[in-house]
DNA sequence: CGGCGGACCATACCGCCAGTACGTACTCTC
DNA sequence: GAGAGTACGTACTGGCGGTATGGTCCGCCG
């Protein structure tokens, strides 16, 4: 059986001690060492082919084909096959808010912070990982509910709280606004990385969409700080 | 064998002529009506439980039994269960861009259109059948390509017109941006019309989105006519 | 008017695939 | 060292998309 406790401890695991050190005593059995792998393996194959081939393209007996195990080792770590494909969901989007995360760096201007953000999020987006798995797929396998849930906490969450300070550099008019302008902001990245994505050539595009974004903030930027009044 | 051909013709007369007048003489044979008849109920019921289950959520099965006919009679109509679908796309996209077409009127000013066109898109979206088959499942089911094809020449097409003439009216800077213009705002209209559907009152949400993108539009016209210049 | 070809549809069946049942080997603990 | 639990492998089932085939009724042509 597996509980809502394990996924979180992966979460925290899977990318922090990936190799162990030999001649140093380990807290885990070599049992567990090889349970883990093996489960690393099945989320590592799914994730490959959930993205060239979306959720109900991929059967499982193709991702045991290639991990190389059978649907016994596979069903053993995993309730079904949505329970897998949300093991390789909360991976990917928890990899990609991290490193939004980090390239917001250390700007403190909000303004600068957006522009950071938005270049790291389109650079994300081009991520065949990403582009499939959290963005096309992920609404519909997972069901619009509980994938609403997981992207509030996630990329959505960065977007609220950055556009929360941009309304509060404007003004006190749109604060009471900040949740339909950060819907609003939040699929227009979408929609923008989508753009990049699929564009010929993604450096131009992803300045097209700079220029355009920024165009738009500037905008809104002009709507306090007019001539006409400095309060 | 169903052909591209038999679609068209279907898009254009399923909402014309619905029911037949009794005593004039039809050009059509009794055996043709009884044929129209059952495709046209096979792609009501699609319709219905493709709303509510989804697209892989629904089996054949279910959807024959709703008509009241057999898988004979559905794969005498449609090459697959995706061409079912498909058909069941473009109506209901078909029905949302000729009623937003509609809510266009006879406004002539850029800026009023647009309000008038955002309004309307934000009332189709709220109707769970365009929720469903044409934002949540047509780019998985259909896949992306061909879902981004039937989009380019339905809503998203008239957001392009509808930003392209607003971009002439802010001036020359940025009309070499209307590609990611249009992209930003076709996303942000997207994803607002899914703020408003999932409202609890969505009447107030509706409020709330015209006032975010108005606010939006109103900043980039201050780009233009500022006090500095007026050219 | 008759038969004949094709449109329209029903029935039976196949293959694939998610999920289940059960057996087995290995390990840890008492 | 025996029982319990973990970590799988194997074999099977039911459901579902798709197909093959047969039947029925209509339009049409000689």
């Amino acid at each position: 059986m597996v509980t809502t406790a394990d996924k979180v401890a992966d979460m925290a695991s899977h990318s922090a001690v990936a190799k162990q050190v030999l001649r140093t005593a380990r807290k885990t059995s070599r049992r567990q060492d090889y349970s883990s792998s093996t489960k690393r393996a099945l989320v590592e194959s799914a994730t490959e082919l959930f993205t060239e081939r979306g959720y109900s393209g991929t059967s499982l007996d193709e991702v045991v084909a290639a991990a190389r195990v059978t649907k016994g080792a596979l069903y053993h770590h995993f309730n079904s096959k949505l329970d897998l494909f949300e093991s390789v969901f909360l991976r990917v989007q928890s990899d990609a808010t991290e490193e939004i995360t980090a390239a917001f760096g250390k700007t403190k201007d909000p303004w600068e912070r957006a522009q950071a953000g938005l270049t790291a999020f389109l650079t994300v987006c081009r991520r065949p990982e990403y582009r499939r798995i959290c963005m096309q797929e992920g609404p519909v396998a997972l069901g619009h509910e509980r994938w609403q849930e997981a992207e509030r906490e996630a990329s959505f969450g960065i977007v609220q709280k950055t556009v929360v300070d941009l309304l509060d550099e404007i003004g006190e008019d749109f604060k009471p606004l900040s949740n339909p302008f950060t819907v609003v902001f939040y699929g227009a990245i979408r929609s923008a990385a989508e753009y990049v994505a699929d564009s010929d050539d993604p450096d131009v595009a992803s300045d097209e969409v700079l220029a355009t974004i920024g165009a738009i903030m500037l905008g809104m930027r002009s709507l306090t700080d007019s001539p006409a009044d400095a309060s």
